[in-house]
RNA sequence: GGAUGGGUUCCCGAGCGGCCAAAGGGAGCAGACUGUAAAUCUGCCGUCACAGACUUCGAUGGUUCGAAUCCAUCCCCAUCCA
């Protein structure tokens, strides 16, 4: 029987580290690099799936943590599993939570064994270890889980991201081994922390694990720009060449391009839906506040050229009137052309690639300031 | 005509002699947002030549060192009675 999973590398920019690529799962094709559009609850807010097709989203993520708590793993198991659940029959990818010990950091306890933690919800206590989080994961049913990680602070000091960096890679180990569903990828993750060569011992150490594909995460959690791109460059070569590079959390239009060129193929982010509902346009001409003032009389769309559902149909103006009455369509509309925006860029990026013209396509839209 | 309760900064609404340019909310304006505890959060919000000054609490006049706060008259509003 055929492998459920494959990762094509079709080309790699002349100029740049920039990757086309092609990752086969069992419920569809992603062409690389991509951006997934983050449904943590088992929706992306404010879009249906139906949208999500209109904007031309070819994966979206999920999230462990969150879907455990609530409505729980044993009810989307019962129906059918998040595609199903969901009604999205497309690639999903789950977080694995890991993220989640990191940003609720304070009220969890992080052992060897595993993390407890507090529900934000009713305050519970719970234990998750990485063998839990796989049979949460491969109950959700997800074409990609992630292993079970611990996301350090970047400003923790050099002992203890060694200490974070071993802990997670023992967990990587377990979780490779109760992990069963063979229609399901399990990435592992690279952690390090800020330093260098921690980065360069994680890459190394994981890539003899030999993962379906690797998460690099721990980036862009408070550290600078620079920073990240700098981790990004150091790990490029200790990464297999033949394996999906997933930059967890990231990003902003400006980070999807910088990645781009540091060989990433998978991104994932809120910034764009959230930043939607809070009235924030992206463009290839920078941001947009849609709720100010100057957008009152602005009767043109959120982008010129654009070819998503609110750009075809509706103008700044009425967009704006929509977030001050505070309306649910305001929300919508953003969400819809955010997304398309972001996806866009990464189609336009892989044909960029595919033309060995990355260096300029980033180049020309870096200059604009877009974030 | 009589009784009672009211008129506060764009709106609602506290304040009832100094600590009041005046609580709080709304509206308005601006900012933040990167593996989502976010349709959230933050700041500004009388004017100006702005560590100070000036104008403001229905109107006018008065009491007082000092009034949005007390008194008088007047003008409005609400409810009730005739």
């Amino acid at each position: 029987m055929e492998q459920p999973f494959s990762f094509e590398l079709l080309h790699v920019d002349k100029h740049t580290g920039a990757r086309r690529g092609r990752f086969f799962t069992p419920h569809g094709v992603i062409e690389t690099p991509a951006y997934m559009p983050v449904g943590t609850q088992a929706t992306v807010k404010a879009m249906t799936p139906r949208d999500l097709d209109d904007v031309k989203a070819q994966i979206i993520l999920s999230n462990t943590y969150h879907l455990y708590l609530r409505p729980g793993h044993e009810l989307v198991k019962e129906a059918g599993g998040l595609h199903r659940f969901m009604h999205w029959d497309k690639p999903i990818l789950t977080d694995s939570g890991g993220f989640q010990v990191f940003s609720l950091a304070g009220i969890n306890d992080i052992r060897e064994d595993g993390v407890m933690f507090r529900s934000h919800i009713d305050g519970s206590r719970h234990f998750f270890t990485p063998e839990k989080v796989m049979e949460i994961e491969e109950a959700l049913g997800a074409d990609i889980a992630m292993c079970f990680d611990e996301c350090a602070d970047p400003h923790k000091d050099h002992a203890y991201a060694v200490k974070a960096m071993d802990r997670t890679h023992r967990w990587a180990e377990r979780c490779q081994k109760a992990h069963t569903r063979p229609d399901q990828a399990l990435f592992g993750i690279v952690q390090g922390s800020v330093y260098k060569d921690l980065r360069i011992e994680s890459a190394k150490t994981l890539a003899s694990m030999d993962f379906i594909g690797y998460g690099i995460g721990g980036l862009s959690v408070g550290e600078p720009k620079p920073v990240m791109y700098d981790m990004l460059e150091t790990i490029r070569p200790y990464m297999p060449e033949n394996k999906p590079r997933y930059l967890m959390g990231v990003g902003s239009p400006d980070c999807l391009l910088e990645g781009v060129m540091r060989g990433i193929d998978l991104f994932d982010c809120v910034l764009q839906t959230r930043s939607a509902r809070n009235g924030l346009a992206l463009t290839r001409n920078g941001r947009l506040m849609l709720r100010n003032k100057t957008f009152e009389h602005d009767f043109s769309p959120i982008e010129d050229g654009c070819d998503c559902y609110a750009c075809r149909n509706f103008t700044r103006a009425y967009i704006r009137h929509l977030i001050k009455a505070d309306e649910i369509l305001a929300a919508q509309l953003v969400s819809m052309h955010n997304l398309r925006f972001s996806l866009k860029l990464m189609e336009d990026a892989r044909t960029a690639i595919e033309n060995d013209c990355y260096a300029d396509f980033a180049a020309e839209l870096l200059d604009r300031r877009l974030f």
